[in-house]
RNA sequence: GCGAUUGUGGCGAAGGGGUUAACGCAUCGGAUUGUGGCUCCGACAUUCGUGGGUUCAAGUCCCAUCAGUCGCCCCA
């Protein structure tokens, strides 16, 4: 048997609903706050991800689906969603449009390549937004009031917001210094993680849930007090902004985050929904005021964040949600013999008139034909022999009632749709009354 | 990359060396050939993830391997 990659899952039939529901609020919360949706490739030349996520990221030094095409050329799977609108707006030169900022946002399948637990898979989907084209601390809590309000819209309420802020370029370089000389005197009361972080990446040290709590850590030095004068007014817009948006939120000093494009605002929302397992981060984001430029580009300022979709399913499933009974609106059961009558061709008529039907393909006697019926949960049953396409009729049968009345085929359209409120057809075909 | 744990029918499971691999759900057939859901009867694993080994005898013990799950790291 052929199976499934690691780290991929199909989504079958029965749960695609509640996927369908959720990229609906998607898109109907990012139309409140006049977002639009861009989609790019799923691959990307591996250079665009290395220049921007970083090359000492995780990510990009051990995560990434890098592949060599026929062309010889390195592609790479993309891993996260900035990169690839970074690189399409460049590219597009939609920073040239005249109504700045862009408001963008994005929905697929991402790629990184490693051990799958719960919440985290190798394929997986964010959902991400990105306001790009100002550097208005009111875009920073727009981003995360967008990304608030989305989670209310899916009415997860068990929420965190933590925010923090690592300052702009001239700020991050004082405070990696005074971070590198604390730790070089006090990294061996560190954890072993800790000490490897100290090597390739110092800024993590700080969010070690191992040493959190250790004195060593609580006196360390927090980006937040190595503030250029210009990145501190920012960050106190920020807060502001989002007190009178009445967010419930924290500054965490200890927050920052994996990748390296991050400047002032970063922040992360998570949640203790039991459900969620240990990647209780749902969503992730901050300022990124230099990527553009480094990309050779023109020099923008940005500010996004991404939601792992996955993980805001399994908070979904915490938050018990009656799943809604699926059903058709008849299901026909056929005795005749169905090449010779026009059992077909009624069928097909209610579909083109809005109508979900089915029936057997097995040629199933009668009793089977009703046990079918009771799985698809059908309005109506119809039952159909020799002797009604004798004469034209069919024998309606309501479900809730069990009233079962002789129809005239010709009769039989009007006479359901005056039982079914709900139709379903989309209002392309002939015999549409729009529905 | 590291650690823990689990692989027995479509699904959920029992069996922890002894020859016939429980049981439940689902499915199919019949009682009941054009009126179902309940009930009753019957059918349904040449075989226990895969490959070796130990043994008179292996789902059962040993080794290897693959896969799933959960966790670490890291992240959404």
């Amino acid at each position: 048997m052929i199976r499934k990659i690691k780290g991929t899952y199909d989504i079958l039939p029965d749960e695609i609903g509640k996927w369908h529901e959720l990229e609906a609020v998607i898109r109907n919360v990012s139309k409140l706050f006049n977002f639009q949706e861009i989609r790019t490739p799923m691959f990307e030349a591996s250079e665009l991800f290395h220049r921007s996520v970083g090359e000492t990221t995780d990510i990009v030094k051990k995560e990434t689906y890098d592949f060599e095409d026929r062309g010889k050329r390195m592609n790479t799977l993309r891993p996260e969603g900035t990169a690839s609108v970074v690189r399409s707006v460049i590219e597009n030169k939609l920073y040239a449009d005249p109504n700045l900022p862009l408001k963008l946002y994005y929905y697929g399948p991402m790629f990184r390549y490693e051990r799958p637990q719960k919440g985290r898979q190798r394929q997986f989907h964010q959902f991400g937004a990105e306001i790009i084209g100002s550097d208005s601390p009111l875009v920073d809590a727009e981003v995360i009031n967008f990304a608030a309000t989305f989670l209310e819209a899916l009415k997860i309420k068990n929420i965190n917001i933590r925010i923090n802020t690592l300052g702009d370029a001239e700020s991050k370089e004082e405070y990696q210094k005074a971070l590198n000389e604390y730790l070089e005197k006090n990294i061996q009361h560190l954890c072993d993680d800790c000490n490897r972080r100290y090597q390739e990446n110092p800024l993590r040290v700080l969010d070690c849930k191992v040493d959190k709590g250790s004195e060593t850590l609580i006196n360390a030095p927090k980006p937040i007090n190595y503030l250029s004068d210009k990145a501190k007014i920012h960050f106190d817009q920020v807060t502001m902004a989002l007190d009178s948006l009445g967010l419930d939120y924290q500054i965490d000093e200890n927050l920052v985050r994996g990748l390296d494009y991050y400047t002032h605002t970063v922040f992360e929302i998570d949640s203790d929904l039991e459900t969620l397992g240990a990647q209780s981060t749902l969503v992730g984001g901050g300022r990124y005021n230099n990527l553009y430029a480094s990309l050779a580009g023109p020099d923008l300022p940005a500010m996004g964040f991404a939601f792992g979709v996955e993980r805001l399913l399994l908070a979904l499933e915490a938050i018990n949600q009656e799943p809604v009974n699926d059903y058709i609106h008849c299901y026909f059961i056929n005795l005749s013999d169905i090449f010779q009558t026009d059992a077909l061709k009624i069928i097909n008529d209610l579909r083109h008139g809005g109508l979900i039907v089915d029936y057997d393909f097995f040629n199933k006697n009668l009793k089977a034909q009703f046990k079918q019926a009771d799985r698809l949960n059908p309005v109506y049953l119809l039952i159909y022999g020799d002797e009604e396409a004798k004469k034209q009729v069919v024998n309606v049968k309501r479900q809730d009632t069990k009233e079962q009345v002789e129809v005239d085929v010709n009769n039989l359209y009007q006479y359901l749709i005056n039982g079914i409120s709900n139709r379903n057809c989309g209002g392309g075909c002939d015999s549409c009354d729009g529905c």
